[in-house]
DNA sequence: AACGGTATGGCACACAGTGCCATATAGCCA
DNA sequence: TGGCTATATGGCACTGTGTGCCATACCGTT
């Protein structure tokens, strides 16, 4: 997951860069080590021996160094998504996006990568400030992608709220299939894809079969 | 939206309970009319003549002030989805408690209700860690009604994923619906049952209709 | 080699939030 | 009525986050 902008070009930026990496593996192993709260700035630019203030010229703050892998993923499953072939139906193209950079995230990089997104994500799950602030991404994550899928069905933006409203459930029954998964401590992908195979099937159950009432109720 | 919790009995309850309805209507002013950030609790406190230690006995911060009349109404929509008829299909109890719930808090009670009602919501979505704090109250209520779904459906907690995504599922097409007739700058309660309407079809065209590739995809 | 833009460091400060202890007061019992 | 106890409150000191301001060091360029 390193490396996202491509290679830097001056020695300045270089040197940015690597601060900028460096913080974030500092403060993700301090975090996943002591927990979130209990870890200070302090510490963090102390373990890379920075000044505190240069950790704000680069971080807005905790939450942001904390979620920055996080916002790097959905970044790349954005342009995933963007560069998938226009032929795709939106929901075929946002799910193959998604397991595709996934795969690339977890499965590939260095062994363990799959081992540290899981205690990462269990660790902003159980830290109400961060889940909380990862939650207002995806809401932000969810925007940018409905204005992809409109883009790319050729709708005017604001028109039409079927992006809006597929985007948003695709990233409801990944939740639920996260949380199962999560939950479960299961490890191997293969786990997660027959999970979030079943959900899209009760989902669909759940929208129109008859466990809702036989039909969409009308209030 | 007071009294909540009903009528106080010892004089020592009345006057706590006054207390902190002082310090929320106190606070909600202030929020509007200066901004969330801008206000500090000092000058809340300062407003309701109470020591800024005592404050925080009342509210673990100042998020939780900002998003008390929320909170409030996630009890009552809880509460009213939990009186539901039994013989209700899961998605129709929902509709109707919420239905139910919103039409109390915002036709009812002073005029103006709703106007304040749609004027918190924007400041909560036009501020960061507002919008962030109140998506994972929301998240929490969903965890909440999917029990209480899976309760009155007779169907063991853990084992049945359907709960979870038929609630979630209902507050996504609320969400696009809210922000559809919030930017609309609508005040019209009649509108906004229309839109929900329209949603909800549209999520069924979204899920099953030829728009999404003429089936679900398999990855 | 000198210059200009930029990254950094070191304050000082405002504000949120917490722990601790002293004080005041409601509720209760003799 | 008078006093006792539990509880609510206020005051204070302290930690930690986040920001504005200015001086300094360094890269990149001419």
């Amino acid at each position: 997951m390193r490396d996202t902008a491509g290679t830097a070009t001056g020695l300045r930026e270089r040197k940015k860069e690597r601060t900028r990496e460096a913080l974030v593996d500092a403060a993700q192993e301090l975090f996943l080590r002591k927990g979130y709260d209990a870890t200070t700035i302090d510490e963090i630019v102390a373990a890379v021996e920075v000044s505190r203030r240069t950790f704000f010229r680069y971080f807005a703050g905790k939450e942001e160094v904390a979620l920055a892998r996080a916002m790097e993923f959905e970044a790349l499953f954005l342009d995933a998504l963007t560069t998938r072939p226009a032929d795709e139906a939106p929901l075929t193209a946002l799910r193959r996006a998604g397991t595709e950079v996934f795969a690339r995230v977890v499965d590939e990089e260095h062994d363990g990568a799959g081992q540290e997104f899981l205690r990462m994500r269990r660790m902003i799950e159980d830290t109400p400030v961060l889940l909380a602030a990862s939650l207002r991404n995806m809401i932000e994550l969810e925007r940018r992608m409905a204005a992809e899928i409109a883009r790319r069905e050729g709708l005017t933006p604001g028109a039409d709220r079927r992006p809006a409203l597929l985007v948003t459930l695709y990233h409801s029954v990944m939740r639920v299939a996260m949380d199962e998964w999560t939950e479960g401590g299961a490890l191997e992908a293969t786990g997660l894809v027959r999970i979030i195979e079943d959900a899209w099937d009760d989902m669909g159950v759940v929208l129109t079969g008859r466990w809702t009432a036989d039909e969409i109720p009308r209030a």
